[in-house]
DNA sequence: TCTAATTTTGCAACTCAATTGCATTAACAA
DNA sequence: TTGTTAATGCAATTGAGTTGCAAAATTAGA
């Protein structure tokens, strides 16, 4: 089940998503909301939220959990596919709004890609 | 600093590497040589042939470390650029032999990319 | 508005991969 | 054979993420 009753944390994380539409990890939101809720706080609320489709969550390259925004997910269906940008030199992490295409394995089935790109953003490739 | 000098810890995770080429992870390498060597060993082990260019790390579905053989790598230069593939079933781990078209990102420099295809295997989508 | 059911939260304890410090052992160049 | 120092074992530690449980907050309905 995801989200069923509206409290307080939840808000200040989903504004937190509103406000900008970039990816945070999960060790920055927890630091960021650290005095108005408990850790384990913050992993059930995004827990319901990714379950209701209103946010995807990601692996950086560090290994740590990210999270983002979701656009025309829902509950029973994520159709969040696109990859991920991660900036070597300010830590900032993008979805991509492009698709890669994956060529067809051999007797193997592909059900989903996990794709991170590493490299300098915008900002920091100048 | 990569490997100096050959110890017998070192032979046997070679040995693991050399016989089947196939990905491990960390956790499953500790396991098949436990009675040998400590995990600490493990760990440091795969660290220097990683420096040396002798096999290539990345991160599993489950955010587990895994390693493989290089094909080509040295140790000022790892060219690994391949996909991974793992299995839903199995959780077998395969380096793919193949490239994956990256099209360029406006105003971004991509330096690697971290591309892991999950599904099922050869075996596993009979 | 008040009550009761139940969802949500805080907190402490825990798990588990990975790392670190340090004393001891093993490799190998000379 | 010996001295240097890389490599190892071991115990403690780190840090992200999870779990159990009691207390608090939300909300539907009387
Ligand atoms: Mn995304
Ligand atoms: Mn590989
Ligand atoms: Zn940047
Ligand atoms: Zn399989």
């Amino acid at each position: 089940m995801g989200i069923v009753r509206k409290t307080k944390a939840l808000s200040t994380v989903l504004q937190i998503f509103e406000e900008k539409n970039e990816a945070k990890s999960v060790v920055h939101l927890i630091e960021l909301v650290k005095d108005k809720m408990n850790k384990t706080t913050v992993y059930r609320i995004l827990d319901r939220l990714e379950q209701d489709g209103t946010i995807h969550s990601f692996n950086g390259k560090d290994g740590l959990k990210w999270y983002a925004k979701c656009e025309g997910c829902s509950a029973n269906h994520h159709s969040d596919k696109h990859p991920h940008f991660q900036c070597t030199k300010c830590d900032k992490v993008e979805c991509l709004p492009l698709e890669i295409k994956i060529p067809s394995i051999k007797n193997h089935k592909v059900d989903s890609t996990d794709i991170l790109l590493i490299g300098q953003c915008e900002v920091c490739s100048m």
